[in-house]
DNA sequence: TCCGATTGTGACAAATTATTGACAATTTTA
DNA sequence: TAAAATTGTCAATAATTTGTCACAATCGGA
């Protein structure tokens, strides 16, 4: 197993660097201190998991984020001292897995690489898939917004499953109904946007993932 | 896989060459100093991506660029050190690919290049054309100026869709009338220069890809 | 170069479309 | 079967888009 620690305060790389050590067997662990550096390494070496800081000489740690997710889908865990909703939504948003807020306790983080480890080597619990700030899984019907559980009506689910399934396309009302409703059903247009409302409010940050399509319908994006 | 780096600056060339070598396993590389060679070897040679620096001895990069463009599509990946939108604007206009400004991260330039071979390979999520500095999707409606999104509306979709359909043609106020708003509808042949008037400001420096020809109408050209 | 015709533009009003909340109907649950 | 939860309808309200106009800027021929 490989890991890269991405973080400009060396103190707090060298504790990560040690909790690693201690807690995986067999573990390599890079440490780089500032952006430049970490996409050298990262054009070098295949990760298992990259742990990555937000405040970084140089390149910020969007920015790799986003260079990295450009090719590739390591799984990341990003640290920030900004814990505010809105820089959390712009990580997930670019496609990062988790996200921990300092200042944390290297022992949570440890359960995070755990966990993310764990997911992507297939025995996974709750086999969550995410798409932004959304996890879910349409098996079980659990659908998490920034981790935390909401829950969705039969007809909601039938909504964000045909979304999900159709991301970047634009569907009309008319498609819509036809989708969740079925071909023989007779109702109304606006129907379909009472329950977009619903659905919205229920993904709270991530209601705005559904886009109105003014005069066409809705699409699907992050 | 063939690249072929053209780029006067010998020590840039080799970083470029080195990379490209670490970076993707089968390639051949070709490094060109100047203009003429590059012409040369274009003739000689079929590329998966072109490396094209700006500056140039003889022939400059936005000739060569047209002069490929004449007769293949193969995706160019402009280099300059002229950073300015008017450069940008200049390549896009000629019909390169993407545009890196120096100096840049060979890191970044190699990142460019598996994209673009992602997304001629055939798995290219947003099936964006181009026309221009302009990226759009008809489909979906996405719409991006220099790689920047802007969002237009039903009526001005429906006259840049008529214009991107009839590229040099001049369509006269009533043509784009009866396109646009039905052959039926009854109307101020001055509605449409408004429509021309939010559509240009919305493309923002394409704008002026819109053509008025005085007494006639308008066309749509680069 | 000047002048009338043509085009560009900002402001506003009208029209269209989307969002929302309230409530009734329906379905599910206990 | 009653209560609770979900779903569908509808109309009021909000937001956005569209059309018109008046005036400014520009063009091209005399």
């Amino acid at each position: 197993m490989r890991i890269i620690v991405i973080e400009d305060e060396k103190h707090l790389n060298d504790i990560l660097h040690d909790y690693l050590k201690d807690t995986f067997e067999n573990i390599v662990v890079d440490q780089v201190y500032d952006g430049d550096d970490a996409l050298e390494f990262l054009q070098e070496y295949t990760y298992d998991v990259i742990l990555l800081d937000v405040m970084l000489p140089h390149t910020d740690g969007f920015e790799i984020a986003k260079t990295i997710r450009e090719t590739s889908k390591t799984p990341i865990i990003m640290l920030s001292a900004y814990s505010d909703e809105d820089n959390q939504i712009r990580g997930y948003n670019l496609g990062i897995d988790e996200f921990v807020k300092k200042p944390y306790s290297p022992k949570l983080v440890m359960k995070k690489i755990e966990a993310i480890i764990n997911r992507y080597s297939g025995n996974n619990p709750l086999g969550l898939s995410s798409y932004g700030i959304l996890k879910y899984d349409l098996t079980t019907y659990k659908m998490f917004v920034l981790d935390e559980e909401v829950y969705l009506n039969p007809k909601e689910w039938e909504l964000f499953n045909i979304f999900i399934h159709n991301i970047g396309v634009v569907l009309s009302r008319d498609t819509l109904l036809n989708k969740a409703w079925g071909y023989d059903y007779f109702g109304d247009d606006r129907t379909v946007d009472t329950h977009i409302k619903r659905l919205r409010q229920k993904l709270k940050s991530a209601g705005d993932y559904i886009k109105t399509i003014y005069k066409v319908g809705y699409s699907f994006e992050k």
